[in-house]
DNA sequence: GTCTATAGAGCGATAGAC
DNA sequence: GTCTATCGCTCTATAGAC
């Protein structure tokens, strides 16, 4: 066999990843990502059929981790710790793989990726928020929680909150919700 | 006069508003730029030194204007009443200026900007839920509603919320903020 | 202050040999 | 399945004429 295979998908997934996390989205080049796998650009071709498709398998992949780590958080205590503890869930993943998570909130690559990969993220989220509401599908409350928690992230990596920190904006607005969602229940 | 000028810092940052809103944060190409002002590329040079000079006037811009709208925003009737007007207020930017509002929230590009530039923004921010926590410096309130605002308004961008829309998770979320704030006063 | 020309680097993607 | 070679295009930035 003069040509064996020096790669396949997965291996090309997994250092995508890393090379998304190191060099930014646009250090996520063929040319980079070939190199870091002892291989020439034009070999991806014969494993994804163009760049987005290797972007949308990114989402994916990151949609099924956030999942089951929200799944495997949310089993703690009561309603309440639950859903702290799936928050830092949330935010410890968001934290790891930065750049990962800004690609799992692009509109197109979401648009493209399947809807299932993404299921088990809102469905958490629905579940927890539910225990506190009473009501298992109430959407405006999910919707508020998780705006939130993507905006904590996402100004913490932008260092938005400069050199002092959050100083208790995370607890401070956990709490809040989960009073209001309470609430709701009423 | 050979060479008349043909444009002007200020004339560059309009043009340049304009381009990032229409072809996104990659179409901001100084090409582009200059090919909107009739002029080509090199002349921007003599405006501005490089291209992060400008993208970071293009910061200070949008943080004024940020600024401005949530004070005019926030002057409506009682706290709760004037923290619902500027959310909104704050929302309505990030829509209608999407790019400008990632730049915004840029880590490097907002390090190089003024400090004084996004004060405005952050102060409201501060003033508002200072009178309902009735604590005027409550930084963890603070960081609490502008992460749901930030997180709000970023997947709303990104079409995280489907073709069904948010489903009322605005409302639900500053009533819940606002309940859990009022709270704090105790 | 604007211009032409260009340096110097990057990118995704394809053709065709082996 | 991998390779070499290349197409065609993008970009920021600089040198030097006018």
């Amino acid at each position: 066999m003069p040509y064996p295979a020096k790669t396949s998908p997965e291996a090309i997934l997994e250092a995508a990843l890393e090379l998304l996390e190191q060099g930014g989205e646009d250090g996520l080049s063929l040319r980079a990502l070939a190199g870091r796998l002892g291989v020439k650009a034009p070999s991806l071709y014969r494993h994804y059929p163009d760049k987005t498709a290797l972007e949308v398998a990114l989402v994916e992949h990151g949609n099924r981790r956030l999942g089951e780590a929200l799944v495997t958080a949310s089993r703690e205590g009561g309603p309440e710790a639950a859903l702290g503890a799936a928050a830092r869930a949330y935010l410890e993943f968001a934290r790891t793989h930065p750049r990962l998570y800004d690609l799992m909130m692009d509109a197109r690559l979401s648009a493209l990726a399947s809807r299932e990969s993404g299921k088990a993220v809102w469905a958490t989220v629905l579940r927890l928020v539910g225990a506190l509401t009473r009501d298992p599908d109430d959407t405006a409350a999910a919707v508020a929680l998780w705006s939130f928690l993507h905006g904590y992230a996402g100004l913490e990596r932008s260092g938005m909150f400069g050199p002092s920190g959050p100083k208790g904006g995370l607890e401070a607005g956990l709490r809040a919700l989960a009073a209001g969602f309470k609430a709701r229940a009423g």
